[in-house]
DNA sequence: TATAGTTACTTAACAGTGTTAACTTTTTTA
DNA sequence: TAAAAAAGTTAACACTGTTAAGTAACTATA
């Protein structure tokens, strides 16, 4: 294989970003793609050892990019419950502005997953600890019963995902308001982190 | 085109099912239902105008079966808010026992769906509906106000969802327990449902 | 009963997909 | 300058959804 660092490789890759972004994951092609970069469908395959291998490193700059949001914004807000207000807000309108990436980096399914190293998802997995080191400030960080936190964080994301999720695939009521319905997604999750954070006291 | 009811338009619709659940969303073809159900794979088009029509039959039959669940579970607990702990509990079951409807049911993609009659799209929301109108009895039913609570109950779905597809899709984290997951989930969304029944008296 | 017409179904083909093997061109090294 | 290594190519395979054209079988009419 040729040398990690190459322009081709970075052109390929610029040019399926480009690709997926502007014309969506599902009509994203080698061939395309190879087209679109000036070469053969088959150079693609000296870069990247097959097509996943490719969509795998968008997902990294996916994830990569959705961290940095949400760093800093957890830098800036400093309360527990308004920053999670905030970190939620931020995830939201990460995944409905970029609706293409979003779509790759979570709804894969595992058949494309198979040959993605587990090392790489956590990369993935570090931006819930923002929201798990919140929810341990929120209750008081009382060692020992901690574990939950990370259970919870995943249910908050959970929450989060779903809601990008049903409003990027178009299957949210004509008659909802985008932003009423997340702003009431968020508001529940709200209403039970306060009612745990006040139970905890 | 054919008759609507033909004995081959019944064969190709249950091959196409069994092969969906045993093998897949992703590794259905027309020529692997054909192989299976005994004619060309061009046969099917003289039941089904396209593969996605053929898709959207499933999806139908899956809402169906849904709902069946749902109304079953809500007919039989009378106070509104277990009422909705056990469509929650059911709706997160249906979804984690058969994943591959489930992933035809809610994560196609906008652009099968462009031929997705919206008239179709009513029995899907009908769903929904059990949930609203438990939401109402929950908050009083006082009318008037009554419009959010469609919304909310969107947002309950969308967090019930979110839990369902990360859990389908595997991306939960090896190390929590998806029952554990799932219970949180639902417990975090009835704790905001209580504060806000709560908030009405 | 023979013929025409309709219905059900098939084969061949098109344009597209990811991917591999073999070949050529370019660049680097000795 | 010749040999070796790297970079990139073309041709091909097996697959995909879908269409056009052709065939077989059943049905109704003369």
């Amino acid at each position: 294989m040729s040398q990690f660092n190459s322009e081709l490789r970075r052109l390929i890759l610029d040019e399926a970003r480009h690709l997926m972004i502007s014309q969506g994951y599902h009509s994203l092609s080698m061939r395309k793609i190879a087209s679109k970069a000036g070469c053969s469908a088959t150079s693609i395959y000296l870069y990247f050892s097959n097509k996943d291998d490719l969509l795998h490193a968008l997902i990294e700059e996916g994830f990569e990019k959705l961290r940095e949001i949400l760093v800093a914004v957890a830098a800036s807000v400093k309360d527990p419950l308004p920053r999670i207000e905030a970190l939620c807000r931020e995830y939201v309108q990460f995944g409905l502005q970029n609706p293409e990436y979003y779509e790759v980096m979570f709804l894969l399914r595992p058949e494309h997953m198979e040959r993605y190293p587990v090392e790489k998802f956590r990369r993935a997995r570090k931006n819930l600890e923002l929201i798990t080191n919140t929810l341990n400030e929120l209750q008081g960080h009382q060692s020992g019963k901690n574990d939950n936190s990370y259970v919870r964080a995943h249910a908050v994301t959970a929450s989060l995902h779903g809601a990008v999720v049903l409003v990027n695939a178009g299957r949210l009521d004509v008659r909802i308001n985008k932003a009423d319905f997340v702003e009431t997604v968020i508001q529940q999750i709200l209403s039970g982190l306060q009612q745990l954070s006040i139970a905890e006291q």
